[in-house]
DNA sequence: GATGGTGATGTAACCGGTTACATTTGGCTT
DNA sequence: AAGCCAAATGTAACCGGTTACATCACCATC
């Protein structure tokens, strides 16, 4: 394999001078330059990265731990990574970690094995061991998405909260008073912070909370599908439903039309992300719009912040409540 | 930062001895290893990978060249590589290449700087320049999915025309004469073969081909969408419609109702792919579902031959029809 | 007691770059 | 002509592991 001996050898220089004409070409001399580029060319050389790397302790990896991948709206958080790290010249190690706690450390300990610089983590997990980086520390990472309460790292989120009582306020101003709520995982910020939000809406409008009207779900259209079936079957049903995520939302327009019933004549559907289908579900998805690929994008600028050794602060970023035809007024 | 000597000043061995007790326990006495584990639990040691990996000039990471990470589909193929390669040890660089080629070379190079041991592509284009690796070398490459007709490496994939040629027979056993097509992107060797195999179909059934019925597409919902919309306008409108994905049969299906027509009575649509909002659709998607994860295992696994220096064959997956309620009987 | 073999361990070269420091070259000043 | 400085280039140490080879202790055999 070429190396830079070989080069040097061709150009007649010292391996110095080609590494310099290579990294900074302003101290050789034009000359030296020339013959180097010119060898460099000849012998088809390209640097080992495995050998900068390992000499300068910098990768230029980020590993990024997704929940999952198969869920749209991580798929263009991801796109926002990708993106913003290419430019800046990092690459992306990505980790399909499916919640699984263990396996979210193992793929962070690439940081204490030097194979990775830092970690973009969109769950609401700390993957690394106390032990590796004790408290005080400065982590090489950010948590973006779905946010730890008491983040031991910089954080970029939405204010849930406020987009669920949006969305809700939604709903009540439409008319409905009788309000269901399909939610995230059981133990998330994010299904809690959702949950308060849609509670701040209800109390704001005097409605009492009905405990019923709350249904566990996961993200996945399966669980709407199946929490829709609970909700409708409530012999007091609920003229509305607001679900924590558009996939949930789909499937839960699914079961709702299987029940032989309307959206939104019957029952109005809003959901949470605005994902690439909610235009070209039937109907059309009410949703709350959130920046997904500017949480990347975000995510990673403020990584390199924090392994560049300079300080950062925690992000919010908007959304939009996306009013489609899944909502209509409140026919009793 | 603690590295091997450390480790050897403080269990009072060399270097080479805390090597071999980590790697190679068996050839060190009992005493020694003993030894050596506790001053590397003492001390928090954790090999520096990137001087592992230099020293063998093995990385262990493999490149994931995706057109677009936003399509579930690929969602699904990642998850099934992402799962082979943990278990082999291998990491996953991904990368989100939108079909640019610039982008796919760029990466591909990663392989050439001794970034990653080898690339799974799942588009069909040479990411590889003839400098770097001229005619006649082994590739440490698999192409995947959307392959090349004279791909320069093992290739994984479905056999297209077939499955299509299925999908049309169906709708025609269903009384369907007059079938749209809606395509993928023009230079698509997957577009191609599935035209092929709906031409294959119609000729059986006597069925003339008319080019009015075939329809551009890019895979997108929205591309569906504007592609029914052409259909539907058509002075001899077809009674049901084959897409080559489902993301485009979902956005022919908004398209479609949004004209007043009905799925499946006035037009039957039947897609390809069988991703997770297909039975969540409305009707369900009858399509050709694909086993998106066996093709990332898959080329993860043949990769991992090749980059070991053994011969691989090319392999061809199955497919199934899924039938569902988006394609009924013909009713003229 | 000399010889040889074996198992355990140490020494140091090596991977391919980067870079601190040393050396050389050439122009300019006095 | 001697002295000085800056620019250009060379030399070699270094990053942190791995491993070929050397060394050593110990025991068995002749």
């Amino acid at each position: 394999m070429t190396n830079i001996r070989k080069v040097a050898e061709l150009a007649g220089v010292s391996v110095a001078t080609v590494s310099r004409a290579l990294k900074s070409p302003d101290i050789v001399s034009p000359t030296t330059r020339e013959k180097v580029l010119k060898a460099v060319d000849q012998a088809g050389y390209k640097p080992n990265l495995m050998a900068v790397q390992f000499r300068s302790q910098r990768t230029y990896n980020l590993v990024v731990l997704v929940p999952t991948i198969a869920n749209t709206f991580f798929a263009r958080v991801i796109s926002g990574i990708q993106e913003a790290a290419q430019e800046r010249g990092y690459g992306v190690l990505l980790c399909n970690t499916l919640g699984n706690e263990a396996m979210e450390t193992q793929y962070a300990s690439l940081v204490s094995t030097r194979q990775a610089d830092g970690v973009i983590q969109l769950r609401a997990f700390n993957p690394f061991s106390e032990k590796a980086f004790p408290d005080g520390a400065v982590l090489p990472m950010i948590n973006a998405c779905e946010v730890l309460d008491d983040a031991p790292c910089p954080t970029v989120k939405l204010d849930n909260r406020a987009a669920a009582r949006e969305a809700t306020e939604h709903l009540i101003s439409l008319g409905h008073r009788r309000i269901g709520m399909i939610k995230g995982p059981r133990r998330s910020p994010l299904t809690r912070d959702r949950q308060q939000g849609y509670q701040d809406a209800l109390s704001a409008a005097d409605i009492a909370l009905d405990e019923c009207l709350l249904c566990p779900g996961d993200f996945t259209p399966r669980s709407g599908y199946q929490s829709a079936e609970t909700l409708i079957a409530l012999a007091e049903r609920p003229t509305a439903i607001f679900c924590e995520s558009d996939e949930m939302a789909i499937g839960a327009i699914s079961r709702i039309k299987e029940a032989g019933l309307r959206v939104p004549e019957d029952i109005s559907v809003a959901g949470f992300d605005d994902i690439a289908f909610a235009s070209y579900s039937d109907p059309p998805l009410t949703t709350i719009a959130q920046p997904a690929e500017a949480f990347g994008r975000e995510a990673v600028a403020m990584l390199i912040e924090v392994l560049e050794g300079r300080q950062v602060d925690n992000l919010v970023l908007p959304y939009t409540l996306v009013s489609r035809a899944s909502t209509a007024t409140c026919r009793p």
